[in-house]
Parts: C-alpha cells; sequence; structure tokens
RNA sequence: GCACAGGUGGCCGAGCGGUUAAUGGCAGCAGACUGUAAAUCUGCCGCUCCUUGGAGCUACGGAGGUUCGAAUCCUCCCCUGUGCA
C-alpha cells in the first residue's frame, strides 16, 4: 500500500495516537519498533490543540515529527462512546467537549475539513457507529445515516483533499478517504452497506461498529460475511481490534489493516501479551522473576529488562512502567503482523 | 511537675451509647481492559470454619466500673504531642 507518506506493507496492525502521541512513546522509539502507520483522532486534535492550529504548524506529521503515514479516525466513534454528552441530527452530530463541557457540531463536512488540516494519509468517513445490541431497525438507521455521510465525506474531501497542509509526496501518493460499513449483527445490513459503499469507488473501505461489547465470535463472523463483499484489491480495515491471536486471524482472513487501543492502554495498566499468553506484570508472582517479559521476543525491552524490574516499576507507579510495556506490547503486536506477512507470503506461489 | 490535646484494624484517619468487624484514604492481593473522556475501573482486604449465604471467635492503649447494651460515659493507670514551669 502505498502512501503518501511512505509505503506500508500489509497486513498492517496501527498503533492508536490519539492525541498526537501513541502514549507512552516517543516517535523515535516507534520508529525503532517499525510502526509503519498510526492512528491520528479527529475528534481530539479538533477539542485540542485545533486543527487549525496543526495545519499553521504544517500538518501533523511535522507537528509531532512522524515522518511515515497517519490514518485519521472520523471522529465518528467518539460520537457513539461519548453517547451521554451527544445528539444526531440527520445533519451530523451536536456534542459537548469532555475536556470543558463546550457545544460542537460535527458534520461529515467538518470531520473532512479537520482530516484534510490535519493533513492525513489516510482519513476515514464520518459514520455512525452502531451500539450493540442494536435491533434491527436501530442498526438499519445508524447504517442509513452511515451512507449518506459517506457520500458527503467523500464528496467534500475530493473537493477539498488538495488544501493539505503539505505537499511533497511518495511516489506521488495522495491522501485517500475511506468508506466505513456498518449495519450492526446483521450480516445482510452489513452486505448492503457494502456494496453501496463500493458503488461509491472509495480507495479503501473499513467495516466499523465491532468490538463494541459483542461476543468474539459474532466479530469474527461479521469480518467474515463482510470481506468477500468488499474488493480485495483494495485495503480493507477492520476498525479497534483486537487480541494478538485476534488480529492475526483477521489477517489470515484477508483483512489488511487494523487498529486498536489494547497493546497501549494493556500495558499502562500491567498487562503484556506474549508467546506464553497474557501476563499481568503486578503480579506478586514476578516479584522475584528475574526473567525477560517473554522469552521469545527479541525486542528492546525484553533484550534488557526483566519481569521483576517491570512489576517493580508498575508497583512503584514509575511513568517508565508504562513506557517500556507499551514498547513490549506494540513489539508484540508488530511481531505478530510480520509473521502472517511472511506466512502469506510464503503460501503466494506468484511470489 | 502542672495545663491542654490525643491514643481506633499494616499506616493515616472518621465515628463519640445500640442499625459497628467499625465511613474514607493509603498500602497490599487479584481481576478487567478491543476505531483511548482510561498512568483507568472493579472486587477482596481482623482470624477460623462450612466453598451462595452464613457460623463462631477476637477487636478501638491497659485494668476496673456504669448500662439491657460501650470504641463511644465514669475511675485509676500507662503512653504520645504541644504549652507553661
Amino acid at each position: 500500500m502505498t502512501l503518501p507518506h511512505g509505503a506500508v506493507e500489509t497486513p498492517v496492525f496501527m498503533p492508536v495516537g490519539t492525541a498526537a502521541s501513541v502514549k507512552a512513546v516517543p516517535q523515535h522509539l516507534l520508529e525503532a519498533l517499525d510502526a509503519q502507520i498510526i492512528l491520528g483522532n479527529t475528534y481530539h486534535l479538533y477539542l485540542r490543540p485545533g486543527h487549525e492550529l496543526i495545519r499553521s504548524l504544517g500538518g501533523l506529521h511535522r507537528f509531532m515529527s512522524w515522518p511515515r503515514a497517519i490514518l485519521t479516525d472520523s471522529g465518528g466513534f467518539q460520537v457513539f462512546s461519548l453517547n451521554e454528552l451527544r445528539k444526531v441530527t440527520q445533519d451530523g452530530v451536536q456534542f459537548r467537549s469532555h475536556l470543558d463541557g463546550s457545544s460542537h457540531f460535527f458534520s461529515p463536512e467538518h470531520s473532512m475539513d479537520v482530516q484534510i488540516a490535519l493533513g492525513s494519509d489516510i482519513a476515514v468517513a464520518f459514520d455512525e457507529c452502531t451500539e450493540y445490541p442494536a435491533d434491527r431497525a436501530r442498526a438499519r438507521h445508524s447504517l442509513d445515516t452511515t451512507l449518506r455521510w459517506a457520500a458527503r465525506s467523500k464528496q467534500h474531501f475530493d473537493a477539498h483533499k488538495h488544501e493539505r497542509p503539505w505537499d511533497s509526496t511518495f511516489e506521488g501518493a495522495t491522501p485517500s478517504l475511506f468508506g466505513i460499513v456498518q449495519g450492526g449483527m446483521y450480516t445482510d445490513l452489513r452486505r448492503e452497506c457494502a456494496a453501496r459503499l463500493v458503488e461509491m469507488d472509495f480507495p479503501g473501505y473499513a467495516i466499523g461498529g465491532l468490538s463494541v461489547g459483542e461476543p468474539r465470535e459474532l466479530t469474527r463472523e461479521i469480518i467474515a460475511e463482510t470481506l468477500p463483499h468488499l474488493p480485495a484489491d483494495k485495503p480493507r480495515y477492520v476498525m479497534g481490534v483486537g487480541y494478538p491471536d485476534e488480529i492475526a486471524e483477521y489477517a489470515r482472513m484477508g483483512v489488511d489493516m487494523m487498529d486498536c487501543v489494547l497493546p497501549t492502554r494493556a500495558a499502562r495498566h500491567g498487562l503484556l501479551f506474549t508467546s506464553e499468553g497474557r501476563l499481568n506484570i503486578k503480579n506478586k508472582k514476578f516479584a522475584n522473576d528475574q526473567g525477560p517479559p517473554d522469552p521469545a521476543c527479541g525486542c528492546m525491552v525484553c533484550a534488557r529488562y526483566s519481569r521483576a524490574y517491570l512489576r517493580h516499576l508498575i508497583t512503584a507507579q514509575e511513568p517508565l512502567a508504562a513506557v517500556l510495556n507499551t514498547l513490549h506490547n506494540l513489539a508484540f503486536y508488530l511481531d505478530t503482523m510480520r509473521r502472517v506477512r511472511a506466512e502469506i507470503e510464503d503460501a503466494s506461489p506468484a511470489k
């Protein structure tokens, strides 16, 4: 996949950097981990520090000193998760800032303006994420809204995408906008939504509305049922997943892109993902453990620090705990994807 | 030595006659976490038993006392802090 800020090998896992920062990890270490693309968030950056400020500073890449690719989420998920502070209308969403309670309005056009101002490589249509559980009527309604907004997002994005804050690009690639499939847990609605988005001809497609509380078999089923209705020659992105075994599984099913806060958030809470399974590094049993977090991991953390030390850091509430734990979890996720890519390459007779 | 103020579960600290194994916080132990309102949230946290829910025991500096009933009231003692000698 060729983006304005470089080529990205797929399937890829994208660390989440909501507020212009993958929490606890400086950009130069993200590069050392070989993260190829990260997420930024429209809603958060619009509120603080403000997309116009970022535009005037040369765009998000320059602002945060991240030379590689960035995908920005549209704010649709925040509208969903901030449900007590929002009001959805045909035209867009009225919501209150979680920071200071001030009122704001987001429309598909506005979301595109913000994402363009940020200068993202991949923008995402402003959607209405369907909650779980949702009855059919509710899913239908949210799907219709999402489709209407997808068309408006695309029209506005295409008309203004050249207004980005940077101009030189990698191999002439231009910013792209992905459509998002909704439809709740109803496979026929998913199919319909996919088909109608494909008619609009997006350069890539996201499957949204998953990992919102549904059982994981359902997540898998919806992905499996939706994927075949999206063109295989374009990037297919499942938003907000998952555990290490899940992302590997989905990648094998044909998903090209995934993002998830799990490795970063869990790390800050002391949960490490390893080849031996989940490790709650806060547990007393690690107090005396001189071994690396994951004996099978070659990351910069495992190469150098012990479980005992990591447990001490988080117990003592040292900020370094978050840094080291996050570095390891991201390394593990990125490694997982690297292995799946190798598998896929081996299996492909063409290459 | 005198005068005040105090001594509560590992620590800090509420409670000031019954509904109190005793509010909170910290520490401790465990769990959760999926397009980040998350360095967050939840549970347990005197001891011993039956593994829901309970049962018993021991507890508010010490010893007595008042009372149907005391961490809470009274007496004496011990200890700590501050002030004055």
